[in-house]
DNA sequence: CTACTACAGTGGTCTGACCACACATATCCT
DNA sequence: AGGATATGTGTGGTCAGACCACTGTAGTAG
């Protein structure tokens, strides 16, 4: 290295590097960065040294490989930190109730984000489209997540929803009318009200 | 979701087997896993993509390396990854309301949970905690969304901190008498004075 | 001009070779 | 016997080189 810096492993090294050369160089999302036998030779290192860095990186989502192409920045919006973390931290048994309960309160915040933020038109086209659709309960919170106009929100539930599938457990359907009361309580926007009507759907005990 | 990719690189597959292993003997941090040479024969991989796994995993602060010791199963507490993907990611001035917006619900949810689950001693020993040290708002939060007793909320809250410092985004601290308060309404279990006293202590518009 | 071929470049993977370091063991000297 | 020292083995850290599979393109044949 042209720089021997105390005990820093090589590809930590590089990566700081690439950091710097995206930095510098005013890489975004989407530029292709120099390919791995030539990253090896202008920083005097290992070929291997500099795949274990962008390994790394691609597996944080930060760059895509594409073989016999090259590698490239990634548009890094969709972070999935939380989704490498959380696969791995979920083992135990409490697990599955900590999901349930997880998923059902961010689903509740985001119903509030999406009453602040809903426009009157988008709440008409929702109406209709619960009349027009056999959905999935799915569906509907997919919707209303995108309405929360948080994407770390909107991350958080769908990672929830997987590990739903994943569990097994499935969300038992409501009626429609539930759906539609839900939404009505959207327009009210009282905190109260979504809350009750969410439970109300969700057929849980109104403690 | 997950369906088995025959294309899956040889690296990804190992991240899934390692965990897959990590799950199955239920190792735990400070856990030592089998070494590189072990691992290469038993997965029929060669060293390098073994490597390449793992370095993603350290970079990832889930294992640590310790050269002529191997290789050891993490206390995943966010650090230094936060701070490496925030160089990357969350520049714009959305992903970061995001954050805040985030963490404040996370926040409250964590409250509501803990207000259900709390021990009358629990709430005692806090209350003498707060009297009795100097802390910063992170350390008082960290205690409630512990008391919360959901795994995957305390993750998520230890994220979004993190998040906050990498941001520095300084939350002002708050008079002790604030906390008591809003230990109080813990006691109530009420949830609209739960959050109008959270409001109240972030000093936050009531709306 | 089109269609095919050949080639160069790129990532994907494996193997083998060293090195530096930590730990356990055996060995030696007093 | 006891403590200091040498040695051996196992581990991660790094590198070099060899293939392979795939992509895009320049060149060629029709």
């Amino acid at each position: 290295m042209a720089q021997p810096e105390k005990n820093t492993k090589v590809y930590v090294e590089i990566v700081r590097q690439l950091r710097e050369m995206i930095n510098k160089d005013g890489l975004k999302p989407g530029d292709k960065i120099p390919s791995e036998r030539e990253l090896s030779e202008r920083l005097n290192a290992g070929r291997s040294s500099v795949r274990e860095a962008l390994r790394a990186l691609e597996l944080l989502g930060l760059i895509e490989t594409r073989r016999g192409e090259g590698t490239f920045i990634r548009d890094f919006r969709g972070n999935q930190l939380v989704q490498l973390l959380s696969t791995f931290i979920l083992q135990d048994e409490k697990a599955k109730d900590d999901v349930v309960e997880t998923k059902n309160m961010i689903e509740v915040d985001c119903l509030y984000l999406a009453a602040e933020k809903f426009k009157e038109d988008e709440i008409k086209r929702l109406k209709v489209w619960i009349d027009d659709h056999n959905f999935e309960d799915e569906e509907f919170f997919r919707k209303i997540a995108e309405q929360a106009d948080n994407h770390l929100f909107y991350r958080i539930w769908y990672i929830l929803n997987d590990y739903y599938d994943a569990l097994q457990l499935k969300v038992s359907p409501a009626e429609k009318a539930d759906y539609h009361k839900l939404v009505d309580s959207l327009e009210t926007k009282r905190g109260d009200l979504i809350l009750e009507r969410y439970r109300m759907l969700r057929k849980m005990s109104t403690e």
